[in-house]
DNA sequence: GTGGTCTAGACCACG
DNA sequence: GTGGTCTAGACCACC
C-alpha cells in the first residue's frame, strides 16, 4: 500500500488517515462498492492503534465517503469520486486564498507575492 | 487601540496577542524603546486572561522583540522592528509555498494554481 | 419469489430474511405443512451467505413458526399463520406506541400528534 | 442535574448523552453562548467514561450544537435553540411516518391505525 | 482547570 | 473475519 503517516506533524493522524483515503478514491485507486482497507489491517500496515483508524472511517462515514456494509466492511460510496475530487481542489483553492490574504495584510504588494509563486512553482518543477 | 482577538478560530490567544504587538512595531506604531501596555492593561483591553498576555510577552522576550527594564515595563528592543518585519514576510512566504505545495500534491497543475493566485489578487484588489 | 434484502438499513439481514418469511406465512403464501424454501436455495436467490440464511431459519424454529422435518426440510408449522399474523399486528401497534410516546416526550401536543397521523394516512392513500 | 442514562437500552450511550443535551438546548435550559457540563464533569455525574461523554460532544459540535472556547469549555452556538428545537419535531414525525408506513404494510387498516393511536393517547393522558 | 488526541484492550452483533 | 461501542489511562496545548 501506498499510505503514510506522519505522527509528529501536529496535523492529528486520524485526519492524515482520512485524507489519504479520499486521496486514494479521488485518484481512482478505490472504485465505488470496493471494500477499503479493514480497520486492523490499516492499523496494522500504519502502526497505529485500530481506534484511530475507526476513527477517520467514521468521519469518512459522516461525510458519506464510505459506508457500512454490516460484518463485511466499509464500502465506498456512490457520490465519493465526485465528492473527494472536489474536495480536493476546494480546500487547496481556500489554502492558497488565505495564504495571499495574509501575505498582503502583511504589507506584501502583489507584485511580490505573484513572484513568490512563480519561484516555489518552479522551485517544485525541477525536482 | 486597534488589537483584535478572535477566540474562535483554532489559533491560540497568546499567539493572536504576541503577533498583533509585532504587526503594530512592524507598522512603526511602537518604536524601539518604547514601552508596550502593561500586561494588566492590555488583558482589560482585549477581555482575555492576564496569563494570556503575559505568555505572549514572554514568548515576545523569548524572540527578543521586547525586553524587561526593571520597574518600569517592558520595552520593545533596538533590533524589534527589522525582525518584526522580516518575520512578517517570511511567515507569509512560508505560508504561500506550503498552500502550493498542497495545492500540487492534490494534482492542481502549475497553470491552474496560477490562475487561483492571480484570481485572488485580482479579487482582493477590487475591495 | 417475492423476497427483497436491503444491507444498507441498519437491520441484521438475518431478521429481514425471518419477518420476510413470516410475511408470506400471514399473507397465506406458505401453508402449514408445506416446505420453505432450503437454506441454499433461499441464499443463492436473495444472494446472501447461506449462514445468515441459516441464523433465519434458527430463529423461526425458536418462534415456532416452522420445525424440521427430517430428512425432507423446514415445514410450516400448524399454528403458524396465526402467530405470524398477531405477530405482525403486536410489533406494528409497539412501533406506534414508541413512536407516540417519543414525540409526547419531545414536547408535541396530542393535537400535534394526531394531526401528523392523518396527514400521514392522507398521503399514504393517495399513492 | 436532570441528566438519565440507561445503559441497557442499546441506545448508544453518546447518543443518549448528546441528545439530552440537545432536549436541554431546546428546552432553554442551556442558552446561546453559556457553557455546558464540562466532559469531566458530565462523566462523573453519570457515572460513565469521560471519552464517552467527548464523543457526545464531538458529534455534538459536528452539528453546529455547541462550539469549543479554547481552554475554557464548550458553549452553545447561536443557532443551537434554533435547530434543536426542529431537531426533534422532525425526528418524532419521522418515526411517526415509519411506524405507520410499516403497520399499513402489516395490513392493518387505516381505522386500525388511528384506533391504536388514540388509545395510546389516552392511555398516556392518564398517566 | 479545559478540550483534543492517541493507545490499549475489552465486549458485542453480524456474516 | 467485520465494524461499533465503551472503558481506562496517558499526554498535549491552552487559559
Amino acid at each position: 500500500m501506498f499510505f503514510e503517516i506522519d505522527v509528529s506533524n501536529g496535523v492529528p493522524v486520524y485526519e492524515q488517515g482520512a485524507r489519504q483515503i479520499k486521496f486514494a478514491i479521488a485518484d481512482g485507486a478505490f472504485e465505488p462498492g470496493q471494500l477499503i482497507p479493514s480497520v486492523r489491517e490499516l492499523a496494522r500496515e500504519l502502526a497505529i492503534n485500530p481506534n484511530t483508524v475507526a476513527r477517520s472511517y467514521r468521519d469518512l462515514q459522516d461525510q458519506q465517503v464510505i459506508e457500512s456494509v454490516r460484518g463485511t466492511g466499509l464500502a465506498v460510496t456512490k457520490s465519493a469520486p465526485t465528492t473527494c475530487r472536489s474536495d480536493r481542489i476546494r480546500v487547496a483553492r481556500e489554502h492558497i486564498k488565505n495564504a495571499i490574504g495574509q501575505a498582503l495584510r502583511s504589507r506584501l504588494s502583489q507584485d511580490e507575492v505573484l513572484e513568490i509563486v512563480q519561484e516555489e512553482l518552479k522551485r517544485v518543477q525541477q525536482n
